[in-house]
RNA sequence: GGGCGAUUAGCUCAGUUGGUAGAGCGCUUCGUUUACACCGAAGAUGUCGGCGGUUCGAGCCCGUCAUCGCCCACCA
């Protein structure tokens, strides 16, 4: 099942590997959660796709985001629960039978309920199989065994409990109101399905007879057919062109009905005329007037659309026919004044793609009102739920305060048939709207209910109408848990972790969730929202199934990988919430950035078959952690490098910036790990039987299974197999299920590093149910064979570790003190120049006060200091001996290590025969520059401190291993090599030559740091010999020069030279200094610049300054002399 | 009508609390040294949509306009 080293092939796989793993983890319940598993809980629950077709990129993109999430959750120990299913999509489901049997002719009343319910159920094991099997090829890590579906059993009866309990609480009701009537599915549906669109129409103004005949009134109207159910025609009340006509009567032109002038507020007089036809029965305002004024109802259409027995000479004629006919009648009786293009919005059905009809009709209702309420009282006074990002706050607070009641039943067959039962015994044998009805949660309950209030003879009818498919994805995120029963799933996951999903769905589903969740389970049901952004096409259009331009996620699976597709979509949202546009070309299918994600796999492969290759068969357990003492320069540098990527990943998933911890693991995984440290160290490795090369093995190893790990949840089958490969677990053990690296991992490195024997490696350190909420390292569930006793191992370690720390102080500080010799007395100079200032001051001030105690004391104080200054500062011996007893009073007290760092950074940066900082000895912060932001420093005002505590980070700890000191100097060598390379392509010298560079700095630091470095610079830029020297001299004219810091790099050329290649490229160089000169100077010779900008900031721009100066004092130097 | 988002290299996009612009793809030159040609090295490329303001300093803050996209809305 696992490969070794040797049999690995050059190019990555996906196809089989990924297939294969996604069976084993299945197979093995690697997502299988247990309410009994440690560590805080963290559901998701997915939202469920629709059945009616197969998965587009908008899901498998939802996919990628939580399963990014969820993996991430399990690894760093959370009790995690990611809950699958699907929605029956009463209305999809419905129109697409329909369609079918009109295909064949038929109708749905011609093939009976049961029959249509039938095919419904064929539909939906078609349709949700097909999606199941792409959500496997996803990858999701799902827990299969708990896969609901909005129909099934448990939720159907979560969705009559529901039904059941609203009703009896007032809060759903039977009701004849207006609603949106689709004529083309023949069914009530919400507001929500309404579509706006905008058309091109016409706006028709008639003359209405006052039945005085003394005039006319003229109306407009975009619905001209709508004028047979007019009841009134109403001005507004404060229009003083219309007083004398409040109150008169209009003989209506048709019908020669006698209808009202009504006067009401919503009349607005600057529009047209003033005055507007009222026509209640289909039209919300007038619906809204026809209330308030008791005017008469007339409805005119039929469920399908057309004209009923009301539309008088019209009836039975299409409500678009009908249009035509009324406008030609009405010009006939000259009633007819005007018709105006006019361009307006009509509403048009989701689903039917038809304009809906407002139409009073007999429906169910949710009373929304006490549900907002209670859901904006979360949400205002708690801030639940959060949402990412926070802007859609808005919108789904305006919403939910803009809420109107919510019209429930649908005409339709598929769904959850309504749990009531008409008593039509009572009314001869038929549903009407007076029929008395009772509410149950079953038919044996309702029977029992409705004989004790109608007699055993009562003949009950079930309501024929199902419930809104929102109605029971509302229950959703606790219906799938188990309530109403009161399961151990719901008491543990519940309320759950994250919603994530799209904004076109916040009011459809998301509002309703907080609805119902508040109502039966008084708290919100979920922490979070994370809203993101549509997949988009090439060409920026939305991915739907009307525009026909969506991509079917297995297309590019099949092709690169799933791997590759997860990354793509997901290194693709940085903001989160923005739309993503996918790459895609429609003839190929090929997309080039998903095979930029697909070369970037390779790449982690071939890296990872390196490493692989250089272990001489043993796993990262066997070679154990590379001593402190034993690393070299590039080591330091790599682990530094990892130890920040492990905190800045950890803080951007935290906060859902998976695209940013996406692109930062491509850039470490790419740039330091494969470009930089394999490369360094890939001479050691040839070194056989070395302890520089087994601590190049130890690295690799150590850094390769960290990254594998961080890296898992964002590509999960390639790592897995890489790490199964790398680990070679000898028990069933998955990548998917190990810990997430994390600062327990680094201060077990920093306290308890062995110095030769190895250490149990990361994955036996804490096995996956290890609690996160104690983050302390010690290792309470070792498996690792590998692993010794752990007590002992710490016990062992630590004293080691002080006696070799404790060892090497005489000689660090000594080095320290050496070098910095000028540098101490300039700052003792200052303390004593500080002190006698204050001195003076106190001396000056106690002259006007009485007891000269004071000053006296400050006197003995002075005295001291020189006295203290005199014995333990001025000479050398003294100031080693007195930092060492102080260093010793320290260790007594305080933690070894976090104590350490408070000595200066130069020392180390000078420290040459340590190759550098040790990495328990951190530098300042201040040194840190840009890089604050991802280490958790001590500054409060750091946001990641408080991640940091979350996850338990001992920030001193963790500060002691990324050195951002390090870091820098390291970043000298790495541009003196690439200044290398650089001139000998300006030189047109052949990779394979080898040659001779001088390498030129005044600064000792400089000088120290690209010693340090030999190796590396002679290795990576292929220099046969290199020196480094404080100043060089002689004739230049065979020379091509180039300067990094104010470092002169100087490439002596054999044979003829062109001086005028010499010559571009020192021009070059020279330009770019000067421009940084000039910038650096305009800024400096500002006033206020040098007063108000921060004190970092000015020294900042004086070092850039002072820097590109003497880069062109080098650069004109060599100029000349050529 | 109201609201939101976007506008940065040829393309797709990053750009933390204002400190003087980056990545990938593509392009140019060179290169098959035993991880990788799904590769490596080096390099070129920008009136940061326009205008105005605040500031010592604006891609970032404020105002305004333009273009594109989305959401909401009962003006017949």
């Amino acid at each position: 099942m696992i490969a070794t080293a040797p049999s690995l092939s050059s190019q990555y796989d996906p196809e089989a590997t990924e297939a294969k793993w996604q069976e084993i983890w299945e197979a093995k319940d690697v997502f299988k959660a247990d309410p009994n598993h440690p560590g805080e809980p963290y559901c998701i629950v997915i939202p469920p796709p629709n059945v009616t077709g197969s998965l587009h990129m908008g899901h498998a993109f939802e996919a990628a985001l939580i399963d990014v999430l969820i993996r991430y959750h399990r690894m760093i120990g959370d009790n995690t629960l990611w809950l699958p299913g699907t929605d029956h999509a009463s209305i999809a489901v419905h129109s697409k039978l329909e369609e079918q049997l009109q295909a064949e002719g038929k109708t749905r009343y011609d093939i009976g309920r049961d029959e249509f319910l039938e095919r419904a159920q064929r539909w939906k094991a078609e349709s949700g199989g097909r999606i199941v099997y792409q959500q496997r090829r996803l990858g999701v890590s799902v827990d299969w065994t708990r896969e609901r579906f909005t129909m099934d059993e448990g939720l159907s009866k979560a969705v009559n409990k529901a039904f059941v309990q609203m009703h009896e609480e007032g809060l759903i009701y039977r009701g004849n109101y207006m609603v949106n009537w689709c004529p083309a599915s023949q069914s009530a549906v919400s507001d929500q399905e309404v579509e706006n669109k905008e058309v091109d129409g016409h706006l028709w103004h008639f003359r209405y007879p006052l039945s005085d005949g003394s005039g006319f009134v003229e109306v407009a109207t975009t619905r001209p057919e709508t004028m047979l159910g007019d009841t009134a025609v109403a001005v507004n009340p404060n229009d003083e062109r219309y007083q004398d006509l409040i109150g008169k009567t209009i003989k209506l032109p048709i019908t020669e009905r006698e209808i009202p002038v009504i006067a009401d507020e919503l009349v607005d007089p600057e529009f047209g005329t003033g005055c507007v036809k009222v026509t209640p029965a289909h039209d919300p305002n007038d619906f809204a007037m026809g209330q308030r004024h008791h005017l008469p109802f007339i409805n005119i259409l039929n469920k399908d659309g057309s004209l009923n027995e009301n539309g008088h000479v019209f009836s039975g004629l299409d409500r678009f026919e009908a249009r035509k006919r009324v406008i030609a009648r009405l010009e006939e009786e000259g009633c007819l004044v005007k018709t105006e293009a006019y361009r307006h919005s009509i509403p048009y059905s989701d689903r039917g793609k038809v304009p809906v009809e407002p139409l009073i009709s007999t429906q169910w209702f949710v009373k929304t009102e006490p549900l907002a309420k209670r859901t904006l009282a979360f949400l205002d006074e708690q801030k639940s739920p959060e949402f990412i990002p926070e802007r859609w706050t808005k919108v789904y607070r305006d919403w939910l305060v803009n809420l109107r009641d919510w019209c429930i039943s649908r005409q339709l067959w598929w769904g959850h048939q309504i749990p009531a039962w008409y008593a039509i015994s009572e009314t001869e044998g038929k549903i009407r709207e007076d029929t008395p009805f009772v509410v149950a949660e079953n038919a044996e309950s309702a029977q029992q209910k409705a004989v004790e209030q109608f007699g055993p003879e009562v003949q009950l009818l079930q309501d024929p109408d199902v419930l809104d498919t929102w109605f029971s994805s509302g229950l959703w995120p606790f219906s799938t848990l188990g309530w109403p029963e009161e399961t151990t799933d719901l008491s543990t996951y519940y309320p759950t972790a994250t919603l994530v999903t799209g904004f076109d769905i916040i009011f459809f589903w998301v509002a309703r969730m907080t609805l119902m969740a508040g109502h039966f389970t008084g708290q919100m049901p979920f922490k979070d929202v994370y809203i993101h952004g549509l997949v988009r096409d090439e060409n920026n259009k939305k991915m739907s199934k009307s525009a026909n331009n969506g991509i079917d996620p297995l297309v590019l699976i099949d092709k690169y990988g799933t791997d590759a597709l997860r990354y793509t979509l997901i290194r693709e949202v940085a903001g989160a919430g923005q739309d993503i546009r996918l790459e895609y070309n429609r003839k190929t299918d090929e997309s080039t950035s998903v095979e930029a994600s697909r070369n970037f796999a390779n790449k982690l492969w071939n890296a990872s078959r390196f490493v692989l290759m250089n272990l001489d068969g043993q796993t990262p357990g066997q070679l154990g952690q590379p001593a402190i003492a034993d690393l070299e320069l590039a080591d330091r540098w790599i682990l530094s490098r990892y130890h920040r990527l492990v905190q800045r990943t950890r803080n951007q998933v935290d906060a859902y910036g998976l695209g940013e911890a996406a692109k930062g693991l491509y850039e470490f995984i790419w740039g330091d790990f494969c470009d930089w440290y394999i490369e360094l160290v890939k001479p050691r490795l040839r070194q056989e039987g070395t302890p520089s090369k087994r601590v190049a093995q130890q690295t690799l190893a150590y850094v390769l299974e960290g990254t594998l790990k961080l890296f898992h949840p964002f590509m999960p089958h390639i790592t897995e197999e890489i790490w199964q490969t790398l680990t070679q677990p000898t028990s069933e053990q998955y990548l998917a299920s190990q810990p997430y690296p994390e600062a327990a991992d680094i201060q077990l490195v920093t306290e308890t590093v062995p110095l030769s024997s190895p250490v149990a490696d990361a994955s036996g350190e804490a096995e996956q149910g290890a609690d996160p909420a104690t983050p302390e390292p010690e290792p309470t569930a070792q498996t690792s064979e590998h692993s010794p006793e752990p007590e002992s191992d710490i016990r062992d370690f630590s004293w080691r570790d002080a006696i070799h720390l404790f060892g090497e102080l005489p000689v660090r500080l000594g080095r320290f003190l050496d070098v910095n010799q000028t540098v101490l007395l300039w700052v003792c100079a200052f303390f004593l120049g500080m002190i006698s200032i204050a001195i003076m001051a106190a001396v000056l001030g106690a002259i006007n006060r009485v007891p000269l105690l004071g000053s006296i004391f400050e006197l003995i104080g002075l005295g001291y200091s020189l006295n203290f200054a005199y014995r333990r500062l001025l000479w050398y011996d003294d100031r080693k001996a007195w930092i060492e007893s102080l260093q010793k009073q320290k260790e007594e007290i305080l933690p070894l290590l976090s104590d350490s760092k408070t000595l200066d950074t130069t020392a180390e940066a000078l420290d040459g025969d340590l190759a550098l900082s040790e990495p328990e000895i951190a530098p300042e912060p201040s040194v840190a520059r840009d890089d604050t932001e991802t280490v958790s420093d001590h500054t409060p005002k750091n946001d990641h401190s408080e991640s940091s505590e979350n996850i338990g980070v001992n920030s001193d700890e963790f500060t002691a291993w990324v050195d951002p000191g390090l870091e820098e100097q390291f970043e000298l060598v790495i541009e003196t090599i690439r200044t290398i390379r650089n001139l000998r392509a300006e030189a047109s010298i052949k990779p394979k030559q080898p040659i001779k560079v001088i390498l030129q700095s005044e600064s000792d630091r400089e000088r120290q740091i690209l010693t340090a470095g030999q190796a590396y610079l002679q290795d990576l830029a292929r220099v046969e010999s290199l020196s480094i020297t404080p100043t060089v001299e002689g004739e230049m004219k065979q020379t091509i020069i180039g300067v990094v810091g104010t470092v002169q790099v100087l490439l002596p050329l054999s044979g003829v030279v062109d001086v005028e290649i010499l010559k571009a490229k020192l021009d070059k160089d020279l330009k770019k200094a000067e421009a940084e000169i000039r910038s650096c100077s305009g800024r400096l010779s500002n006033p206020n610049f040098v007063e108000q900008a921060p004190p970092a900031v000015v020294q900042g721009a004086r070092d850039t300054l002072a820097e590109a100066e003497k880069q062109a004092e080098i650069l004109r130097d060599r100029l000349e002399r050529l």
